[in-house]
RNA sequence: GGCGGCGUAGCCAAGUGGCCUAAGGCGACGGUUUGCAAAACCGUUAUUCCUGGGUUCGAAUCCCAGCGCCGCCUCCA
């Protein structure tokens, strides 16, 4: 079976083939920089990471783009809204330039704690305001846009299609609305394309309707079909953009170009955090630094990026993800169970006699492979992806018991490990620090003689220092294990 | 008010007409192993899929009603 992805246009799962033979453009909503990255980036990201690698896996040759909106976009859709990079700009006493890459910096930090490859492009929103302007005189030009007081707004009513994608009509919309709408606009549901700029906004740029900036659905159209052309293959982003964010690009694009601007448009669900939207006012908005050192008031302890991970690729991209302390906590115990495993076959790997492959391993090999080829056709079924994973650890496990497996079949098993679990889940990680404490060595040195001591003890038979040993260090957070090897430790 | 989604074991979660007397993970319990543990392995942990009707030879999966939860309609991943 081919790649099957649910088309968000066709509300139907269909096969993926892209336009070009071998070849993928993919675009994907990428963050406003006034902030710090939290648990929805993580989902949303590493959503669609996990399409690029598989699609790469598949033997795509595929462009990733994702935009940095750095042009603060107005609070809401009326004129009275603030900037909001601005906002943050000014209680930090910063340029909103130096507010966009600091949080930028933050935002690539974080996707590459949680193991996001990086898009071949990341553009800037305010790198391309002469295209953007472009588009709008375009629009213009077509009789699509329309100029009162220095702005321009999208005429809808030239734009049949509009609401294709989120399946609404204008005329609903506009019963339903909450929002007053601008004097300025010919009908209710037209959008901005480009704004004027008040002589305090900071961020503005000359334009042929004077000093301005542009609408917030704008860049998107522009960056896309700038290194992806007129039609893309799949666009990405958080379902909450469905409308009006893409609606209003397919809009614009589409009228500009006459042509279809996307193929396969893929929407993420949401986050909740116990159970309820994530909002500062609810004092349950977690960022990733936050979750990474467990300095927030909802967690019990800090969680390894790759857990986090892991925990979004336990259930599917379209479906909501609840980030619970519980929940985080069952998915760092899982990964560190994939972790130790992988760890402990490598080792043995070094060690391992030569000889031929097992058959009978390379059979069942060969049926996970297969098993997560299929999850994975079915629109990114991860949750199935991640269940043949486990079953590969035990797979591996029984054979490491064993002990006899030649250096061939366990080569075989990592080989797996490396492409299904490294290159497609990115969960896997190619390297692991050779000890737990490999990034402190003082904290290693010490718990040696620690287990020195203790191996004493235990040869004298002395079982209550011994114990109380361990019992101590478990409680300092590090946990010893008795193998046939010797004693090993790590954190809890 | 309009639109959409969800409700599966103690928790997370896949499955969306027969292969389901329902994957996988976490947790718990029992066994093997261990000085005792840990880790690992083996086994147990939902005859049942929110409730009540209906369609069907057959439903967790389709339809209707009810209850509960969530999202979008304003910037948000």
């Amino acid at each position: 079976m081919a790649l099957q992805l649910h088309n968000s246009l066709t509300r139907r799962k269909e096969e993926f083939t892209p336009l070009e033979k071998g070849r993928v453009g993919i675009y994907v909503c990428g963050p406003t920089v006034y902030g710090h990255a939290h648990l929805g980036h993580a989902k949303s990201y590493v959503g669609f990471d996990v399409l690029v690698r598989y699609l790469r896996y598949l033997g795509y040759h595929v462009t990733y783009v994702q935009n940095i909106t750095d042009v603060g976009h107005l609070t809401d859709d009326a004129d009275a809204g603030e900037d909001k990079i601005a906002k943050a700009a000014a209680r930090e006493r910063k340029h909103p330039m130096a507010v966009a890459e600091f949080y930028t910096r933050s935002f690539f930090e974080d996707m590459d704690q949680l193991n996001c490859v990086r898009p071949d492009i990341s553009p800037r929103a305010s790198g391309h305001v002469i295209e953007q302007i472009e588009l709008v005189r375009t629009l213009l030009d077509k009789g699509h846009a329309y100029e009162v007081n220095g702005s321009v707004y999208f005429d809808v009513a030239t734009f049949k299609e509009y609401g294709k994608l989120s399946g609404r009509n204008t005329e609903e919309m506009v019963a339903g609305a909450r929002v007053e709408p601008s004097p300025d606009k010919r009908n209710p549901v037209d959008f901005a394309l480009w704004k004027k700029a008040e002589p305090n906004h900071i961020m503005q740029w000359p334009s042929p309707w004077g000093m301005g900036y542009p609408g917030w659905h704008l860049e998107c159209s522009v960056m896309a079909m700038k290194y992806l052309g007129k039609t893309i293959d799949i666009h990405g982003g958080g379902l909450e953009n469905q409308f009006p964010h893409h609606e209003c690009e397919i809009a614009q694009s589409e009228a500009a170009n006459n042509a279809p601007f996307v193929r396969f448009w893929l929407h993420n669900n949401m986050v909740t955090v116990d159970g309820q939207k994530m909002g500062k006012s609810l004092n349950n908005f977690i960022t990733l630094k936050q979750a990474f050192t467990g300095s927030h008031e909802r967690l019990t302890r800090y969680y390894e990026p790759l857990a986090i991970r892991q925990l979004v690729l336990n259930s599917h991209y379209r479906s909501p993800l609840d980030f619970s302390d519980a929940a985080l906590y069952a998915a760092n115990s899982g990964y560190q169970r994939i972790a130790e495993t992988v760890k402990d076959l490598r080792k043995r790997l070094k060690a391992a006699p030569e000889g031929p492959m097992d058959e009978d391993v390379a059979g069942q090999l060969e049926a996970l492979k297969t098993r997560f080829e299929e999850a994975m056709n079915d629109d990114l079924n991860t949750s199935v992806a991640l269940s043949v994973l486990f079953d590969l650890v035990r797979v591996t496990n029984t054979l490491a018991a064993a002990g006899s497996a030649t250096g061939s079949t366990l080569g075989a098993v990592d080989d797996l490990f490396t492409r299904l679990g490294g290159d497609v889940l990115g969960v896997v990680k190619s390297e692991y620090a050779e000890t737990a404490g490999g990034n402190d060595e003082a904290v290693g040195k010490l718990v040696a003689i620690l287990i020195d001591q203790r191996a004493a003890a235990r040869k004298n038979k002395d079982f209550t220092t011994a114990d109380a040993v361990r019992k101590r260090l478990d409680e300092a957070g590090i946990v010893l294990e008795d193998t046939p090897q010797g004693t090993q430790w790590r954190w809890k």
